[in-house]
DNA sequence: TATAATTCATATTAAATACATAGGAATATG
DNA sequence: CATATTCCTATGTATTTAATATGAATTATA
């Protein structure tokens, strides 16, 4: 029942293009230093987000990503669902859920159910702009 | 973010122990066919359930299990976090947090609180008699 | 133009976890 | 004594996690 690196990663990283965002493109190599993550790994990850639009590239010296929305477009929830896949605790509740044969006589489903909602509501309400805000609240050091 | 077949199969585990408590001890092997699960496999799992105190066992022939408690006294959170291990979704929150060196910087961490409190409150008010209850209602098949 | 900095793509690996199966000892019943 | 059951521990296999590794493609800049 635990978030992996690659949801929790993700997460920072596209808070990260956020905080430092100056209009120029950050690149990989900051964010790693920045986040103490190894830079490759979030090759990895990013290509992720990079595939769906999240962010985009500038290839070459110099380059590195943008968020091609407003922090405020992007919701937690967004970037876990593409990152973990999905973020149901069951294969049998969510979008496309999984068939079951025992579902007629099944009444733990309606927990998986409840559960999934109540994480939804979590995630979903949570926007990377809220969470620049938290940094910054939080005074935490602000290197660009 | 997935809960392991060790926390599903305990919740019907101890749910078939609650419908089909007739005062006489369940053998798992009964469980194992109505619950389709490998009789095994439901030894390793009632094991837990055992050491906490949760079921009480009865030996030889004709032996098995019985619940300890009334079935309203089970919550689904004692259920999952006693087999599971705990349901937070990231190590540093919860009980008895892992130390994190970038916790003074962090804003995901309320995320994970966030949520951890949210499936908190589904699961820590969901008994087992409320899903013997909600078994019944729908009609299931009832076979002793 | 050469060099360095970067993204992009894919393969490999080591460790942990999940999900069991297996074998037999101990205990109780009939 | 034979059978049914819990109890205990070891073993095995497949998948997932969390990286690391290698190098090609692209671009800025000295």
């Amino acid at each position: 029942m635990k978030i992996s690196t690659k949801g929790r990663y993700a997460l920072r990283l596209m808070l990260d293009l956020a905080v430092y965002d100056t209009g120029e493109p950050v690149s990989l190599k900051d964010v790693a230093v920045r986040q103490n993550i190894s830079e490759k790994y979030l090759e990895q990850i990013i290509s992720i987000l990079h595939r769906a639009g999240y962010v985009r590239s500038v290839r070459g010296a110099g380059g590195g990503y943008l968020l091609t929305k407003d922090p405020a477009e992007y919701t937690v929830g967004d970037i876990l669902r593409l990152t973990e896949g999905d973020l149901t605790p069951v294969g049998c509740v969510g979008n496309n859920p999984e068939p079951c044969e025992r579902e007629a006589m099944c009444v733990t489903v309606e927990i998986w159910q409840k559960i999934y909602d109540a994480i939804s509501e979590v995630v979903d309400n949570i926007t990377l702009e809220y969470l620049v805000n938290r940094f910054h609240e939080k005074g935490s050091d602000y290197v660009i």
